[in-house]
DNA sequence: ACCCTCACCTGCACGC
DNA sequence: TGCGTGCAGGTGAGGG
């Protein structure tokens, strides 16, 4: 489920508790987790190393080791690290486990599977096909209102799909798209080429805020956010959204009913007044 | 190169 | 109570 600001909170609360700490041994309980290794070549180079630093890149959060391999994973939808004492039991969808130094385990949990790992060489992780592609990340010099300029002059798609790209915006995902696009007051259904020049500023800007909104809500409400037993959490970042999930109810600047149209197969929340 | 649809899963809220 | 439907914060594969 998580979109930048939860990934970041994930890997941040990861890098503070696991970092320095030792893998074990790891077992990865479902295949499909981990589609390029066997079960045995997944544990094989996972065991006995230590965590270096936990990182993010995207949506993705990276675990750098000591011996010269990089841990990539995807929380996609419902993925979760827990961590875990040795007297806790294993969540329902445990499909990857990580047994630390100093007695605990950190378990990765999935009820949709559809999370994703894998495991690199580190010296390869620029060039890996899922971290390649990524578009510049939102808060780096790279990303500007004039990288954004000539992005979506090459794009015949709708604005709300175009910031889904993530080889174009990455990072936001189907709520900080829908509230970037009420800030910016620009209509999701505009395609991304007709996107006046003007108004481009003002959606990076949008962009940027929205997203640091998020990760200062997440920060403050997570200060101390790794207790054993109690987990490290994926989700629940939940701020008062403008348009998402609001649904006929009134837009706080003019007051006219929200609409939730679907594009791509996904919900928008606009507000068809404010945003043109 | 782009754009669209579908597929991958489980679970929850809703209406009948 | 059960059962069908639609929906859920993501993305890649495979088609045109």
């Amino acid at each position: 489920m998580p979109e930048l600001p939860e990934v970041e909170i994930v890997a941040r609360a990861l890098q503070k508790v696991v970092a320095g700490r030792r893998i074990v041994s790891a077992e990865l309980r479902r295949a499909k987790l981990a589609p390029d290794s066997t079960a045995a070549g997944f544990a094989a180079r996972l065991r006995e190393c230590r965590i270096n630093r936990v990182h993010r890149r995207g949506k993705n959060i990276l675990f750098d080791l000591d011996n010269g391999r990089t841990l990539l994973t995807h929380l996609r939808m419902s993925g979760r690290f827990v961590l875990l004492s040795a007297a806790d039991e294993d969540p329902k969808f445990a499909h990857a486990v990580f047994h630390l130094d100093r007695v605990s385990r950190l378990v990765f949990e999935d009820q949709r599977h559809f999370g994703l790992m894998k495991v690199i060489k580190t010296t390869g992780l620029a060039r890996d096909a899922s971290i390649a592609k990524l578009a510049p990340e939102p808060f780096s010099e790279e990303f500007s209102a004039d990288y954004l300029t000539k992005v979506l002059s090459g794009s015949a798609r709708s604005l709300k799909e175009f910031l889904l790209d993530q080889t174009k915006v990455c990072g936001l995902g189907n709520i900080y798209a829908s509230e970037a696009m009420f800030h910016a007051g620009l209509s999701p259904r505009r395609r991304a080429k007709n996107v006046p020049r003007k108004r481009i500023e003002p959606l990076f800007e949008a962009i940027r805020n929205v997203l640091n909104e998020a990760l200062a809500v997440g920060e403050s409400k997570r200060p101390d956010p790794v207790i054993i037993g109690e987990g490290v959490y994926g989700n629940g970042i939940t701020a008062d959204w403008a348009v998402y999930e609001r649904e006929g109810l009134p837009c706080a600047k003019c007051g006219s009913a929200i609409r939730r149209i679907r594009q791509g197969a996904r919900s928008t929340y606009y507000c068809a007044r404010c945003q043109r």
